[in-house]
DNA sequence: TGTGTTTATTCGTATATGCGGTTACACGCA
DNA sequence: TGCGTGTAACCGCATATACGAATAAACACA
């Protein structure tokens, strides 16, 4: 009963909360695309990650100075069977939906940037890797 | 996505956990039954009652001295679900196997100390309401 | 080599949480 | 009325947790 009182634990943080649901909606996700679509400084996402990844809850995959976060799948039954539930409920809720339109902005606006990046003639992205152009316009009113 | 956070907060500890499981079996189980069954202080199996009741998670019916909780019905569809996850589950952990084997080790030992109580012949409890014995003998070997 | 970028970690602090022990309260019963 | 019992609430205290700011580390690129 402790290790699901500990899971539980690891899920019971706003922050953690929407970081997973967006992991489990993205597959793989760096840490500044989820300091942008949660609004939240660095060193929070890079904390909280730690915390999911030192559980063991996440894996990171590292290209250059980036960082690729994504949900690392378990054969526990308890925690799959919860994570199931976040996945399919969450999807009704309206602040998660928000957050997930709140990405998808971000990753468009960032695919965007990467084309036209200045200094380049618009096109794919050069290497896979775009540049973080992190302008935010008037985009996110609060 | 707060109030997700929140709701999971409360299930995030693991006496309150415990107390939830054994509620999902039980219908209505008094203070002292979870005393027993989870070996904790009174004070503690008090205050985390507290806890879920103000969080409205579980309702008390007082009778007489004694107070019996049950839990309260939720219409919230991430709640539910992760309830339903949790009394499913947890009936293949061996640890919550084991403390609801306690309960009920507890429930067959008032429920004989009650019928049997000293100055009363054998018979069904005078009047639904037992004795309470807790004489517990050699049986928790820790 | 120096600069900028992305992420991780450390630091000090503020708040939250859980605990045992104690006290307060309500009730039944003699 | 006084005593025992079952439960709730309170009181420090210890620990855990979350935070922003600052710093460190790794890397790309000029």
């Amino acid at each position: 009963m402790k290790d699901v009182a500990r899971f539980l634990k690891l899920l019971a943080d706003e922050s953690r909360l929407k970081i997973l649901w967006l992991l489990l909606n993205h597959r793989e996700l760096c840490v500044c695309d989820l300091m942008e679509a949660l609004q939240i400084t660095q060193s929070k996402a890079s904390r909280h990650l730690a915390t999911l990844r030192h559980a063991g809850l996440v894996t990171d995959r590292k290209e250059a100075t980036w960082s690729y976060y994504s949900i690392c799948p378990t054969d526990n039954q308890v925690e799959r069977a919860l994570l199931d539930v976040l996945s399919e409920k969450l999807a009704h809720h309206p602040g998660a939906a928000r957050i997930l339109q709140n990405l998808n902005g971000w990753l468009q606006r960032k695919e965007r940037d990467a084309a036209c990046a200045p200094g380049g003639a618009c096109g794919p992205s050069t290497n896979g890797k775009p540049a973080h152009r992190a302008r935010e316009p008037n985009s996110g009113g609060k």
